[in-house]
DNA sequence: TATGAATGAGGATTCATTCAT
DNA sequence: CATGAATGAATCCTCATTCAT
């Protein structure tokens, strides 16, 4: 019954979910207690468990969703994108690098707190990041199959490249010198640079 | 307290200070208890404390040496690099990159278990870091002046650069197709390409 | 208020009762939790405090109805038994075997689960299951009185009795070897050789 | 070392099973905390711990350590006892209900909270009791091949005795009329008459 | 040097129950 | 009649740490 409850119970969800993301994010899986996150979220600790089964699965659902969110917003970049190899490499790194700094939260999560997923969550986020690999992979080999990149080893860029954006959730400053436009600029340029582009 | 004793307790202290970084490494910060690391060095949960004052500071040893460790590391490998700056970042890459491989645990904490270091201990290591970052930056950017490197973006390169290297531990198996030293060769060869080098 | 509403209602009733039932049967009072209850009634938790007014209450309730069920069962068996004693005392002895057989649960709890009743609703229960025993006792002493039974302990042998018929739910398997109507009749057999019939 | 340490250590592993056996007993498995435990134990909730590996597995250790208690006290007494079947059953019967009496605790475990134990626990104790029921599966058997018990149902006779004999625990009353070895000799002459003896 | 005993705070999770709708 | 949202107290258990010996 009751619509507006209902909304009351979306709102409470919404609430936890984006709790529990800061503060795995700031303190880590194992650093932030489902206390922590109550509070933060303005709710009850019991009530938590109204909305998640366990922590465990608290955080495998936030890992899910922030996998599936980089693809799509990588995937959508490309649908933009031309034909021209070096072109969808560098929409590709910006979209993704754009999403990097604007999920902040997210990509700690997926780069530090992901080895904490228990076994049957921690595959199966795998094969999600997996797929983002392989994209890349595929971009690089089709444009090294094309002639339009000459590096050597394309799946060893793919993957540091991949590495590298993520990272720059780790030193990245909102309020430093430079904007995520120009960051994002300039990886898409080091990727252009690792493949050996034209 | 006899010779045999004092050799007993170097032997105890190395053994927990080992547990310690793998399970550190292994279970995170907050995920490996004392009684762990104790169980795992073979002593008991108390003797661990006439050892070490507390985690967080069992933690910033592990962490104050492991930045130490690396920067000697790729000091002595540009102690016998020529002049030439191309081969000088090489020699400092492939250095790196090979302490990487060869301490994953080390590297681990340092990527990952670093921001749980109470405050006093974390702007410590955070200096410790710096002046790696430094040494790159001055290769780098020594490069540049001598026309050596084009990069436009000599701070960014460097700063990506090293993130890359570090993070080899995410994926490297040692069991894996590629060899440390084919690895190391390989990132030698990216950065080269990052700096846009002759 | 509908008719069918009531209906709906009387149903939903009956189906908490047996949910509870079998559910502190199995699980014990302590380790069956209301929304346990509630899941295998198939509705929600807080509809069943619609019906209940507490834990502590539902239990009294199911224990005060199987103290009379079981009650009303030897007394309807009584009346049809003729006036020889042995022959009212296999009556009741059967008969309370096969509810026993018949309704294991209720027995569970009266055998173990009556104890964790709050205060007043113990005083209760306690008073109806002496009428069962003041039953048996009267039947005992009157066969005695009679000349039919030779025991020199008439109580004891009352009180072992219904301690040794209720606790055939310990061990009884309904598709055992033996059926509910043969150990119905052996047990009326060890009665009338406890208080040594004629 | 230290050796009044160690003793402290086992006064409190001593207090701890005994805080359990009557907590449990009291108020059952599920109804009495461990903290409740430790308190009547003397001694901190944590500390428990350092004892006990589990709630589980403290009412395990309690449960077989009593099973072994009764089947030894049993014995002990068939040791003594001559030849003769009546004799022999008397004198386990005597043993048993007078075990029972002096350890009301014990048996209220053993009747009602084993049901408790987890899956592996459970069959390691049941076998334990499985024992002590062909003990005395043995004991009528014996009777019956002699000629000295006439009983057509050895093993349901012996089922129900012991089940009578374990629930003296129900109602018997230490301050009551009937003294302990005079409800041993009543539950011995029960255990004739049920089998039928000469 | 080494250890077993001990503890208070806090971990995740479940409880019986209430309330607004 | 029925439900989802909510809560405070309690659950078992582990934590980092101290202390006496």
């Amino acid at each position: 019954m009751t619509d507006t409850q209902v909304q009351r119970g979306r709102a409470t969800e919404q609430a936890i979910r984006e709790a529990a993301l800061s503060c795995f994010s700031e303190r880590g899986y194992h650093g932030a207690s489902i206390r922590f996150i109550a509070d933060r979220a303005g709710t009850s600790l019991s009530n938590v468990y109204n909305y998640v089964a366990s922590k465990d699965e608290l955080l495998a659902q936030l890992l899910r969703r922030a996998s599936e969110a980089q693809y799509a917003q990588v995937l959508e970049a490309l649908d933009g994108a031309g034909e021209d190899p070096a072109e969808r490499l560098r929409a590709a790194v910006e979209a993704y690098a754009r999403y990097v700094i604007e999920h902040r939260d997210e990509l700690v999560l997926s780069n530090t707190e992901f080895r904490y997923l228990s076994r049957p969550h921690r595959t199966e986020v795998v094969e999600l990041r997996d797929r983002m690999q392989r994209l890349v992979d595929d971009l690089i080999e089709d444009g090294v199959r094309r002639g339009a990149f000459a590096t050597p080893y394309p799946a060893d860029v793919s993957r540091s490249l991949l590495t590298m954006v993520s990272n720059i959730t780790a030193w990245f400053q909102p309020e430093g010198a430079l904007s995520a436009t120009e960051v994002a600029r300039r990886h898409a340029g080091f990727a252009l640079a690792l493949v050996e582009a034209g």
